[in-house]
DNA sequence: CCCTGATTCGC
DNA sequence: GCGAATCAGG
């Protein structure tokens, strides 16, 4: 692959936005996170555009998973992730006269649309029914999901939870993407109602 | 250990 | 110019 002006645009556009290097090289495809850090130092935008006070906040990255809300049951926090830096709806007829100058947040550009979300596939994700899991497990898996990454497929690596959430004909939808456990393809919580011996299944009294 | 970006340096 | 290897840090 070699630095097209499209990709090099999109570069630019992402690595303005936040996002890191190695999100970057996967959306771009066929550079590793190396290619795009020593690109973006040789376009000389190394220093992430924007208001000085350097203290870099979290991009794209989503470190911290915050208190998950009571009862809120997860919703547009998808778009909130997918669609950070956008205008606010201000449905306000008339809004005051512009007192406060402060923009708040420029670069309000829609973005290089980003989630290819997911094909249309039919087959819902390993859903067991419910009577069917341990229900300390299950009761364990809703309240892990609370604090899921909601990665997008793109985000995903071999170490991120690969647990399907909600449903791909959706924008409800997303994979857990929590730290895997070792040697599975899921977390910790998803293992335990996507790998149950026999046993547990055999004696469990209903 | 996982991840980040920064730098170096042979190609 | 490019990017793997390496370094430094969280």
């Amino acid at each position: 692959m070699s630095w097209t002006d499209e990709r090099v645009e999109l570069l630019k556009k992402m690595w303005n936005e936040g996002h890191s290097a190695s999100t970057i090289a996967k959306e771009l495809g066929g550079v590793t996170r190396n290619a795009v850090i020593g690109k973006v130092h040789r376009l000389g935008l190394s220093n992430r555009n924007g208001p000085e006070t350097a203290a870099d906040p979290a991009p794209a990255e989503p470190s911290a998973p915050k208190v998950p809300e009571p009862a809120a049951p997860v919703v547009d926090l998808a778009q909130v992730k997918a669609e950070r830096a956008k205008p606010k709806p201000a449905p306000a007829p008339e809004p005051a006269p512009q007192a406060a100058p402060e923009p708040a947040d420029e670069a309000p550009e829609p973005a290089y649309m980003p989630k290819p979300i997911i094909p249309a596939g039919q087959p819902l994700p390993p859903q067991p029914s419910a009577n069917e899991i341990d229900p300390e497990a299950l009761a364990n898996v809703r309240e892990v999901e609370k604090t899921a990454m909601k990665l997008s497929l793109l985000e995903l690596t071999e170490r991120t939870c690969k647990w399907p959430i909600g449903d791909p004909a959706t924008s409800e939808f997303w994979f857990c993407g929590l730290p895997v456990k070792p040697g599975k393809p899921y977390c910790e919580a998803h293992v335990a109602v996507a790998f149950q011996p026999m046993s547990t299944r055999r004696d469990r009294k209903r």
